[in-house]
DNA sequence: CCAGCCCGTTAAGAAACGCTTAAGAAAGTG
DNA sequence: CACTTTCTTAAGCGTTTCTTAACGGGCTGG
C-alpha cells in the first residue's frame, strides 16, 4: 500500500463489457486501472506500483499466463488473481504454477472475489509488533518515536517514521530515492524530499544510523569498511 | 520452509476416511501431520512451526473459523487453506475474512489442491543477482562493494564497480582498453582512464587481482599457458 | 643491453552528487 | 478562523567522483 488511501489494483481484461463492469464492482475498494490487452498489462505491471492484479486468461497481444510468467521473471512479486472462464483443473494448475496466487472462474460471485482480493492484499501484522532495532535505537511500532538504548526518546513525524521504517525493513540493503519515494510518499514528489528527511532523521537520531551510498541511495546498517 | 527437506503441512480434518486419504495424497510433497479436532489444531498451530495448514470447516471441539481466528490473533501468519464441503459464497467470504488465504470446496481436484498449496508456500524471491567471485573476493551484485572471503568489505565507486564487473564477466579473457572503455564508459574518454581505475582497484583490493598483459590490456584470472 | 614504447602513479580541474538551510504550502488543531 | 506543526520545494555550498594529463619507472625487441 503506497499511502493511506485505497489499494491500487491493475485489471487486465479484454472483454469490452465485463472489463468496465468488474472495474466498477471493485471501484469502492480499490483504485482500479483497467487495461485491455496483455502488452499494456505487462507495461503497467512493470512500471507501476500495484497492490494486487486481476488478469484474464485469454488476452489479445499477450496471453494471461505469458503475462504472469513475464512479470514474475522480472521480479514482480505483486499478488495476482486469475479471473477467467477456463475452469478445468488443468487450467487452474497451469495458471497457479505460472505464478498466480489465486484462480477464480467466471461466472464468479462478487462477494467471493472481493474476499479473495482482501485475502491477497491483507498485510498480516502480528498483534504485538516487536520494536525494530536500528543500531543503538529502537523504532516504536507506531512509527512515531524512537528510543535510544539509554532511555532517551525522540518523537518523529509521520514521514520521518515511515522513511526510517522502510530503511529498517531491510538492513544492509541500499534503497534508491525512487524506491523510498514509492514506499513512503505518493511518488509524485521530488526525489530531493528524501534528502531533507534523511537530514531530519540524522539530526534527531545519531548521524551514523543512515549511510549514504553515493550515486545510489541510502542504507541502514553495515558500514562498509 | 523450515529445512532443506519437504515443507511441513498441518492437516486438520475430522473425517476418519477423508483425513488419512488427503494426508496420503499430500504425502509425496509435504511432511504431513494430521490432527482430527480444532483444539489439537490450535495447539499444533501455536507450538509447531508449519509451512502451510489445511483445515476443515466443521470440526469437533473447535470450529475451523474459530481455529483460524485464534491462530491469527496470536500472531501466527502461516498460510491457511480451508478445505470443506460448505461451498456457499457467503461461507467462503467468512472463511477468507477470518484469515484464511484460500478456500477449496469438496469434492476437490487433487491437482488443483496441490497447485494452490504450491502457490501458498511459494516463497517468491526476486531473481537474486549472484555475487561474482573474483579470486579471494566477491563482487556484490549492486556492483558497489566487494567482500573478501574474510569479512572485510570495501566500497567501490560506480566506475570502479563497472570496470571490475566487466573484467570479472569473462575471467581469463584479456580485455583491451578500448573494449573496457566501451563497456564501462561513454567511449568518449581517453583510454588512459582505464589505467587510473585499475590503479584505484588494485589499491582498494589486492594488487594481484587484475593482471596486466603488456601491449594488450587487462585480465582477471590466470595467465595463458 | 639500450632505445623506445607502455604502464603505474600522482595531482588537479571539472562535473556530478549530496547536505544544509530557509521559506512557502498544506494539513492538523484548538 | 487563527495558530501550530508538518510537508515540499528550491537554491547555495561542500564533498565525492570522474577525467585528463604529466612524469618517471618498467617491459620488450632488436
Amino acid at each position: 500500500m503506497t499511502s493511506a488511501d485505497l489499494p491500487s489494483l491493475l485489471l487486465v481484461e479484454d472483454d469490452a463489457v465485463l472489463g468496465p463492469l468488474i472495474a466498477e464492482l471493485l471501484d469502492p475498494d480499490y483504485r482500479v486501472q483497467l487495461v485491455t490487452n496483455g502488452r499494456d498489462g505487462l507495461h503497467q505491471g512493470l512500471t507501476g506500483s500495484w497492490d494486487v492484479m486481476v488478469v484474464d486468461r485469454g488476452l489479445p497481444a499477450m496471453d494471461g499466463i505469458a503475462l504472469i510468467t513475464a512479470l514474475r521473471s522480472k521480479g514482480i512479486a505483486t499478488p495476482i488473481l486469475i479471473l477467467t472462464a477456463l475452469g478445468d483443473a488443468d487450467e487452474k494448475v497451469r495458471g497457479l504454477d505460472a505464478g498466480a496466487n489465486d484462480y477464480v472462474t467466471k461466472p464468479f460471485d462478487a462477494g467471493e472475489l472481493a474476499a479473495r482480493l482482501r485475502a491477497l492484499t491483507r498485510t498480516f501484522t502480528p498483534p504485538a509488533p516487536a520494536p525494530v532495532a536500528i543500531g543503538d535505537w529502537e523504532l516504536d511500532p507506531t512509527q512515531r518515536s524512537v528510543r535510544s538504548v539509554y532511555g532517551q526518546t525522540v518523537s518523529l513525524t509521520a514521514k520521518e517514521g515511515q522513511l526510517l521504517a522502510a530503511l529498517a525493513a531491510e538492513p544492509d540493503r541500499v534503497f534508491t530515492r525512487d524506491e523510498l519515494l514509492a514506499a513512503c510518499f505518493h511518488a509524485s514528489e521530488q526525489p530531493g524530499v528524501i534528502d531533507t528527511y534523511v537530514h531530519h532523521l540524522r539530526r534527531k537520531i545519531s548521524k551514523a544510523v543512515i549511510r549514504t551510498v553515493h550515486g545510489l541511495g541510502y542504507q541502514i546498517g553495515e558500514a562498509h569498511e
